[in-house]
RNA sequence: UGGCCCAUGGUGUAACUGGCAACACGUCUGAUUUUGGUUCAGAAGAGUCUAGGUUCGAGCCCUAGUGGGCCAACCA
């Protein structure tokens, strides 16, 4: 790798370790979810980061399910997760399960009871928390902290056969009750859980705790750089202790660094929140294309891409961010403006007819698919002399600026001849009803007369009401209005919910529409990307829009 | 109240062991354009939370303060 480049300060503690004696072969990583709910975009920069940096030490990453709490964990997430991450294009070395671990780590656990570095304690969780202190005052000792070590041994043993109910006695580590770090004073390492496991089904009734757990497991997949989010910064302490624990010489010893969670605007993430949405109706459900989850992205109709360069163009730090989501629609129009065929559709349309086309004429006119790809090639569009255009493409009378159809001035239809506002029909109430206009014969796009070279300001986009393919389109938004929705502590985050996020309308494509499939993406040409959502039928395509085109002209037209 | 973490343009990051603040998004000009898109050229916008200190020199080091975050689940 250039050394130009700048590095980002969990690259540059790998470096610092490379220089220090590790060798590029000890590289390893992993990215661990527990598989208690649907990935959103906070896990697909998690998921880059580390699955980035193995592409870019060229080490492996595991994928390792923290699947060490049977009552919120589900087969379901599992595979969800998987397909997830694959989606993204990512591949992992190996894919793992905490829950493989729960026979070594149960012995490793006996051997601390041996050694008195751990025991039963039988007291309720109210008890022990009570006996916790606070930041401030140290914690008081359990009554059980000496009890002997047979009888813990014996207590340990029970619990693992599920002789004892749930909540009768823990495990725990025999550390320091007076530590200024709360989570050194004593934690938990074990409880007793008679709950169905996805994968150990009912042969454990003792599950470990994330702290006896995780650091382990990097211990025994030897991975070398163990990168979780700053929330368990103070985790480090006992993640290091327990390791102390084990670690036998000549071994990796895996190393917890934290980054800052990188955040969103206008979205939130929690499992809890995520889940109220669903279960409020405001969205139709984990994969609505307005949730952050990556399915509801994919449905969006964001591509593995884009949302992978946004991951990797924000960075990673420590400190609180909140990431403005215009970071994340620049990467999807970057990405889809290369890749998606352009098209036309005519979302509020008014009609356009054309006085001087000779009656019943139709004719097909030839339009290039992507004019950032020569390789997409061209296509063919019937025009005839009754159209539909966009309701705002049109005034009366305009300014200057309005570079779009008026009465007495010429625009250019994509692809086809210039126009001439001549008259508009409106009925008793004053509404458009259509527009009559004429055309210039000659003015045919690409037929290389004079008068297709002719420059005129304004180009339109149009679908003949002949052909016109009737079309679902749904117009989503932002789901709230404040960037932070969360972020205040007087007002919960559902009263920003935006009440415009979704506009579903009937809109007009052309007839090339009716050859995609879903998850193809195109651009209406003028408006924005849209992707086929899985709701089509045969009869009715449904379009959703996963971002509008930069608009430069709506600023100055709310003027 | 104790401990720990953090603090750089509107946003997100960068600045290798101290050498006069860079990149991307966003914003604004202009050019090009049969998408008011794209592309191209350019501009504005921070003097790095504050106050001290060390140093020839500090965004980088030290001290104190201020502001924000995290920590007292048999969750992860």
């Amino acid at each position: 790798m250039s050394k130009e480049e700048s590095l980002n300060f969990l690259e540059h503690i790998i470096e610092q370790d490379l220089d220090s004696g590790y060798n590029n072969n000890d590289l390893r990583f992993r990215f661990p979810p527990e598989p208690n709910g649907y990935l959103h975009i906070g896990h697909a920069s998690a998921i880059c980061l580390n699955f980035g940096l193995g592409e870019k030490y060229n080490a492996p990453v595991n994928l390792r399910f923290d699947d060490t709490n049977p009552t919120k964990e589900e087969q379901e997430f599992v595979d969800a997760i998987k397909r997830d991450i694959e989606w993204l294009g990512y591949v992992w070395a190996e894919e793992l399960y905490a829950s493989d671990y729960f026979q070594q780590l149960y012995d490793w656990a006996v051997e601390f009871i041996r050694e008195g570095k751990a025991y039963v304690d039988s007291q309720t969780s109210r008890e022990i928390a009570d006996q916790k202190g606070t930041p401030n005052e140290p914690g008081k000792e359990s009554p059980f902290r000496n009890r002997p070590v047979e009888e813990s041994l014996e207590l340990f043993e029970k619990m693992k056969n599920g002789e004892v109910g749930e909540g009768e006695h823990v495990l725990r580590a025999k550390i320091d009750m007076a530590s200024g770090n709360m989570l050194m004073r004593d934690p938990v390492m074990y409880r007793v859980l008679h709950k169905h496991h996805h994968r150990t089904g009912t042969d454990w009734k003792i599950f470990p705790m994330y702290d006896w757990t995780h650091g382990e497991s990097d211990y025994i997949e030897q991975v070398s750089h163990s990168f979780c989010t700053l929330e368990f910064l103070p985790h480090r302490e006992l993640y290091d202790w327990f390791l102390d624990q084990v670690y036998s010489e000549g071994k990796m010893r895996p190393k917890q660094r934290e980054f800052a969670r990188r955040n969103l605007s206008h979205t939130v993430v929690s499992k809890r929140k995520l889940a109220r949405l669903v279960e409020e109706g405001v969205v139709s459900g984990w994969d609505d294309p307005r949730m952050p989850t990556i399915s509801g992205l994919r449905r969006r109709g964001y591509t593995p891409e884009s949302i992978r360069n946004f991951a990797d163009s924000i960075g990673v730090g420590k400190r609180e961010n909140l990431i403005d989501v215009s970071h994340l629609e620049y990467n999807i129009r970057e990405d889809l403006n290369k890749k998606a065929k352009r098209v036309m559709a005519v979302l509020n349309p008014v009609k356009v007819l054309i006085t001087n086309y000779p009656e019943g004429q139709e004719e097909l006119l030839e339009a290039e698919n992507n004019p950032e790809d020569e390789q997409a090639g061209n296509r063919t569009i019937p025009f005839s002399g009754e159209l539909y255009i966009e309701r705002e493409d049109f005034k009366e009378e305009a300014n200057r600026k309005f570079f779009r159809l008026t009465l007495g001035k010429e625009v250019r239809l994509k692809n086809a001849y210039i126009i001439k506002g001549e008259k508009v029909v409106k009925d008793n109430e004053g509404n458009i009803l259509e527009i009559h206009c004429t055309y210039d014969p000659d003015s045919r796009s690409g037929s290389g007369t004079e008068a297709s070279m002719r420059k005129v300001k304004g180009t339109l986009h149009w679908v003949s009401v002949k052909h016109a393919l009737p079309i679902e389109v749904r117009l989503y938004d932002r789901l709230f209005t404040d960037p932070a929705p969360d972020g205040h502590k007087e007002k919960d985050f559902m009263e920003f919910i935006n009440p415009d996020s979704l506009n579903t309308i009937t809109a007009f494509g052309e007839p090339s529409l009716d050859d995609l499939e879903v998850e193809d993406k195109v651009q209406f040409q003028r408006l924005g990307y849209f992707t086929v959502d899985r709701d089509s039928t045969d009869a009715r395509k449904v379009f959703n829009r996963t971002v509008p085109l930069r608009d430069s002209w709506a600023k100055l037209a709310d003027l």
